[in-house]
DNA sequence: CATAGTTGGTTCCTATTTGGAACTTATGGT
DNA sequence: ACCATAAGTTCCAAATAGGAACCAACTATG
């Protein structure tokens, strides 16, 4: 199967990472989080090849993850902002980065530190039930399979 | 700049994708959760290459989120299980799979429903503050520069 | 008016990575 | 002897990435 096929798959993991599982997409998102929002910036900041950058930029514009709007005429240019579906991601980027913190991080200590406004301590995340409010363990958690793919997705031990 | 560059930036979201940011890693993650050990099974659930797989799965296993452990002598088999390290990804698999089961999902719906236990109903995972118990909302979240790399991180709008 | 700068790309070429299939190694079963 | 299993490795063609230069449509400066 070639990557690029990937959306084809039921699984949602798999047409998520179909749209922001390249190579340099999640890095692009982190700026988008950060408030960069054009060509130039993003390609200062990550290092990435104009033509990379134009494509990633392209398939999340596609995707609906950004939205590609004109910030003035004459000359024409364009910005990239982050649409409300993309702005969702951010419980991923953050849970990314918190990973790189408590694992990653060098002598120096992580680079960036994320506070919670209402209490004042530095953020460390973790899942909650929006139903019941209780916090979530991986253990918590039970997968059904849907009925219509029976057998095609989960492990049968 | 190279991809395999990547983890040089002090970033800890750089650093974390170097480790799991590649093409198919995020899958094969998925596949562990899903009680995936061996490499076989991989191979078939996934559809990548055998030499792809191989890499990831080393490139996994050095970063510490696998742990290739043997599982019979005689002849020699190998298995990759989650690390605790590992296992601490779990929030962020969820939320890109709920991310696509919102937005991706086709007319049969999504193809796994995860369920919280504890309350019986369909998981909507959000964030929580674990210090204050809060749901924590993007906006609820302040963002500061460690002073080692002022500047150099984030925008200066 | 000529020249340089800005922004958001595209084009070109080479080097690396991927996809697909076959092959290997060590062993057990019939 | 022959086939099967598990976990890879090797080979080649095709696709993608990295690096640099180029382009288009303006604006600013001298």
């Amino acid at each position: 199967m070639r990557w690029q096929d990937i959306d084809q798959q039921p699984c949602s993991l798999a047409r998520t990472l179909a749209i922001i599982g390249d190579n340099w997409t999640l890095l692009v998102l982190r700026d988008c989080f950060m408030g960069v929002r054009r060509f130039d910036d993003f390609q200062q900041r990550l290092g990435v090849t104009r033509h990379v950058l134009s494509d990633r930029l392209r398939k999340l514009t596609e995707g609906g993850v950004l939205d590609k709007v004109a910030y003035q005429e004459r000359p024409l240019r364009h910005e990239y902002r982050l649409t409300a579906m993309g702005k969702e991601l951010y419980p991923v980027i953050v849970h990314l980065a918190q990973w790189g913190d408590k694992h990653l991080a060098g002598e120096h200590g992580a680079p960036l530190i994320r506070y919670h406004r209402q209490c004042g301590e530095p953020l460390e995340a973790q899942l909650q039930c929006s139903h019941c409010g209780d916090t979530v363990k991986p253990s918590d958690i039970r997968v059904e399979e849907n009925p219509y793919w029976a057998g095609q997705i989960l492990m049968n031990n």
